[in-house]
DNA sequence: AGAATCACTTGCAATTTGCCAGCGACCTAA
DNA sequence: TTAGGTCGCTGGCAAATTGCAAGTGATTCT
């Protein structure tokens, strides 16, 4: 993990940092269904249910991809689209949608299966550790 | 804690809500400074140390306590002033914080006691439960 | 009474968001 | 080969939000 001569921040707060990377309405909408629904084509994240702006997605992915939580590369079975999967960094943001799932399902009126939410919240490392081997499957896949 | 029949969201997933509600660039840092630093008034938030601007600062205030996740009373000492304190709602984005923090302090260059950062990834309920002490007694001083 | 402080408020410019038609590259079926 | 469809944007335009900083009314201090 290096850390790069990084953007000028509005201060040296790590929250402030992470705010900075991914403090929008969007980011981690995306991120979401990279990691919890196996999302991989602009047309998959489009069809995330928030109703996400075409220009909007596109910027979301520039910036995503710039901060090194993503990677975007050619697919090799169909070259007109292109497919996206997290890095580690991106991976490491696991716990910050965790917490922010549980505490949405608890505060909001949401359609979290309250099973998964529990189990989300009393043993969020399974959640990491799956997540984890998810992706490490997924790194190994040939482009599809 | 009750579900009210609140404002339409995007969506009903758990996160989207959460960021509905706080996934702005600001809300989180007046959050922080409530949570970790004290702060209790406008001028305390305004001196947060990212620049925030008044009117951004009042809007933000105000959607906060609107989303119940803080409370805005007048000082007794002094009826200029405005004393804001988190809720129950409040004191449980204590794990977000958490999260985001050290995730910010991973991969960016921040000011973050690696000590700190250390003991907050290793033992995260030791931080919740400080910071729930801390609001507890907090709660029972006078307005001032 | 005059000056200072508090929490905004406001006018304005710049930037971002959102809508959606259109575009070039690529794929598929006839 | 051609026509039609799909992919991932791009861009014009309007609406909304952000940011700057001077100004305001209420309150406090000297």
């Amino acid at each position: 993990m290096r850390r790069q001569e990084g953007p000028s921040r509005r201060s040296r707060c790590p929250l402030n940092a992470s705010l900075e990377v991914f403090g929008d309405s969007w980011s981690l909408m995306i991120v979401r269904d990279l990691m919890l629904r196996g999302a991989r084509t602009f047309n998959e994240f489009l069809d995330g249910g928030e109703g996400i702006a075409t220009n909007i997605l596109t910027n979301r992915l520039q910036r995503l991809a710039a901060e090194g939580i993503l990677i975007k590369a050619r697919s090799t079975a169909d070259h007109r689209k292109y497919l996206y999967r997290l890095t580690e960094k991106g991976i490491d943001l696991a716990p910050v949608l965790a917490e922010m799932i549980v505490w949405g399902a608890r505060y909001e009126d949401t359609d979290a299966p309250p099973a998964v939410i529990r189990e989300m919240e009393l043993h969020p490392e399974e959640f990491l550790s799956q997540v984890r081997k998810q992706w490490k499957n997924r790194r190994s896949e040939p482009g599809g």
